[in-house]
DNA sequence: ATGGGCACCTGGCTGC
DNA sequence: TGCAGCCAGGTGCCCA
């Protein structure tokens, strides 16, 4: 469900109920998620309270005076606001309830999520240290991705959608942002002039920008902190469009498999 | 080091 | 209606 503009969206819905709130309670229903949530996990949120609610590629890191929990929303993971006394839902596997009763309310069905903690500086923890530069900071641009290019056969489309070259682009956006680099998504990343790495990364920026500014995709079920479907959908110009025209040229979109995904593209625009 | 494939899960949709 | 089969927004890990 979620890349980076899904998340962000969620950070921002969620940010101001939980920021300089004190929580009353961790309650947890079902720990099985993609890595188990340890029985001690309660202790480091009762009583605690949330400083600031960051985000780092597609993880949310709520920073509380003792540590910081780090949560992912994996593939149909989404975290909703709730007035007090809501009955949960039946993937409704975490809630971290605040002092009024309150809930920050984490839904899951595939169980593909997940929420950690660590008492050091989140940069260091393993998930996160590895990870590439933030598409929407300026550390991020056309020269970073040419270099980490450098000797690569990976298909571009692969290339982007690694979290250590870059974070944030899941399989919608980078169809979308090779459709608006004009880039045909099999073509090898170290094969990729400097010039069309510079374009991509205007391109990656500009679409999850975009999206953010949309309030995310809904494709199926993605909610933001308060229940509202996110309005890129209608924005995306060749995700899940196959057989439809493209809308620069009219060239039928045509869809193809990478790496057990779904690829979007115009064989006449994307070279 | 790199690249490719698998696994982890449930639910929704399609087609017989 | 029922059911098998396929697909889905992520990503860590294993193997060649």
């Amino acid at each position: 469900m979620p890349e980076l503009p899904e998340v962000e969206t969620t950070r921002r819905g969620i940010a101001p109920w939980l920021e300089t709130r004190r929580i009353r309670t961790l309650l947890v229903r079902e720990r099985r998620l993609r890595w188990p949530i340890p029985a001690g996990m309660e202790r480091h949120f009762a009583g605690n309270v949330v400083t600031q609610v960051r985000r780092r590629g597609k993880y949310l890191l709520l920073q509380t005076r003792t540590g910081t929990a780090l949560l992912h929303l994996g593939m149909s993971g989404n975290l909703r606001v709730l007035p007090a006394v809501t009955a949960p839902g039946k993937h409704a596997h975490y809630d971290i309830v605040l002092e009024n009763g309150e809930c920050v309310r984490f839904t899951d069905p595939r169980r593909f999520g997940s929420l950690l903690w660590t008492d050091e500086d989140p940069a260091r923890h393993p998930l996160l240290a590895e990870l590439g530069p933030e598409p929407l900071e300026p550390e991020f641009d056309g020269e970073h991705l040419w270099r980490r290019a450098r000797g690569r056969r990976v298909a571009i489309k692969a290339f982007i959608m690694n979290a250590a070259i870059v974070v944030g682009v899941g399989n919608i956006y980078a169809s979308e942002s090779l459709f608006r680099a004009g880039l045909n998504p099999r073509r090898a990343a170290g094969r990729i002039s400097r010039s069309d790495m510079e374009r991509l990364a205007r391109s990656i920026r500009e679409v999850l920008e975009d999206a953010v500014a949309c309030g995310g995709t809904t494709l199926r079920d993605f909610r933001d902190g308060h229940g509202e479907p996110g309005y890129f959908t209608a924005e995306l110009r060749v995700y899940d469009r196959a057989g439809l025209p493209c809308p620069e040229c009219g060239t039928p979109i045509r869809h193809l498999v990478q790496g057990q995904r779904s690829t979007y593209f115009c064989p006449r625009c994307q070279r």
